[in-house]
DNA sequence: ATCGTCAATAATGTCGACAATCCGATCGGT
DNA sequence: ACCGATCGGATTGTCGACATTATTGACGAT
């Protein structure tokens, strides 16, 4: 029985595209075609854009259609803001409720950032840097905050990797998470809320910095 | 020329009904009634019901329908948390950031709460103690977290009343906002978050005893 | 050449109809 | 009386058609 899987997706499709980078930001998204695209009817894929909309990935203008919402410089770091709160409060529920599973899969992702480190592969710490703190996001046991933080990092999607760029960056991240890591092992919720906190300051630094140095060279190559 | 006001508000209208309560938790939530009731098309409604969703006031079920949204206990006690981090980090922005008109409004609102106390009027001080947090919002100046705060607060809305209860608890609570004011008024971030922070938990544990002793009343009284 | 007007086009917004699905009630067998 | 199958009403899900609205480009007047 029905072969093709035709099912209500066309949000979670749409989303994943939008996400990884396939519709870019102010792209238009025109039903019809998405519709087309993704073999479902225009109404499903209407009902996806307006979730998106909710979601705050996509904005609809009444009778001007939907576009990819851009990430203004000023709103990511708001984002970014919003994180260190959340986060620092889900490291201080962490440390009273992590496993020794969880513990020795968090010892495991910096193993491996350490060898990202030393090889010099800035994306790949920054996808081991995601896993890390997911996986404290999972310890915490906390739904409504991280379905937060879920749609918060897809919205600063674009920024991801900017901070990365900054020299010397990652040594000093990778040392900031293992004092996150030391405070959850000892189950300190005042140091792992704090380590977590000082961490999540030190990205927002640098976020401030990869945009600024961003208008620096955009000022060097108008246009 | 259209004198009716027709316009794509069902969703306002619709989210303003179940926040106020005029329609219950569990309540099915019927299309065609709604776009009767409220002389929209069952296209409007539907989309509304998508947004609403999303958003967490209410939970579609495939082919089922849609129903409000029934807040648990324990989620309600996890929204109050995001809360408390998230105020907390608008309450350190808003020490630097605070006008002379915000430090003059929110004095305002203190004496008037004092005045609420004085005369054990609980909802009215409930409805004062609203306008003083979202005052600190606005002085923030900060659109993403307080969009996030505005929605949570719509989600909890059952237990707005529910922390007014607890014996003693406004004076106390007055209290705290005099020191969180103390703090904006000398510009003194750590203070301020601190003092919000102390605040939010205090209002965290008399929901959790709230909740408790609601739990207790039903044992007695079952059915 | 510049500006405003107007038509042509493309996309969105809305409606009605119908199919698919679910829920409750009725009915028959044991 | 109990249980399972079956039918009917109610509601959701989807499609196609059409009206409405923006946008683009051509045209003509100044």
């Amino acid at each position: 029985m029905e072969t093709r899987g035709q099912r209500s997706d066309a949000y979670h499709k749409l989303r994943e595209a939008i996400v990884s980078g396939q519709y870019h930001p102010n792209e238009r998204l025109v039903e019809a075609s998405i519709a087309q695209r993704m073999g479902a009817g225009r109404t499903a894929v209407r009902a996806a854009l307006v979730r998106l909309d909710q979601e705050g990935l996509v904005e609809i203008e009444p009778n001007r259609g939907a576009r990819v919402r851009l990430i203004s410089d000023r709103e990511a770091l708001e984002i970014e803001e919003v994180r260190a709160a959340l986060e620092g409060m889900l490291a201080r529920r962490a440390a009273t409720r992590v496993t020794a599973e969880d513990l020795s899969a968090l010892r495991q992702v910096i193993t491996k950032m350490r060898e990202r480190v030393e090889a010099g592969d800035s994306i790949g710490y920054s996808e081991l840097n995601a896993t890390f703190h997911q996986r404290i996001w999972t310890a915490a046991d906390h739904p409504t905050a991280s379905h937060l933080l879920g749609s918060l990092k897809s919205q600063g999607i674009r920024f991801q990797y900017q901070t990365a760029l900054r020299p010397g960056r990652a040594q000093r991240s990778l040392r900031e998470h293992e004092a996150i890591f030391g405070a959850l092992k000892a189950h300190d919720e005042d140091s792992a809320e704090t380590a977590m906190r000082e961490h999540l300051a030190e990205v927002l630094d640098t976020l401030r910095w990869a945009i600024e140095s961003q208008h620096r060279a955009a000022r060097w190559l108008p246009g």
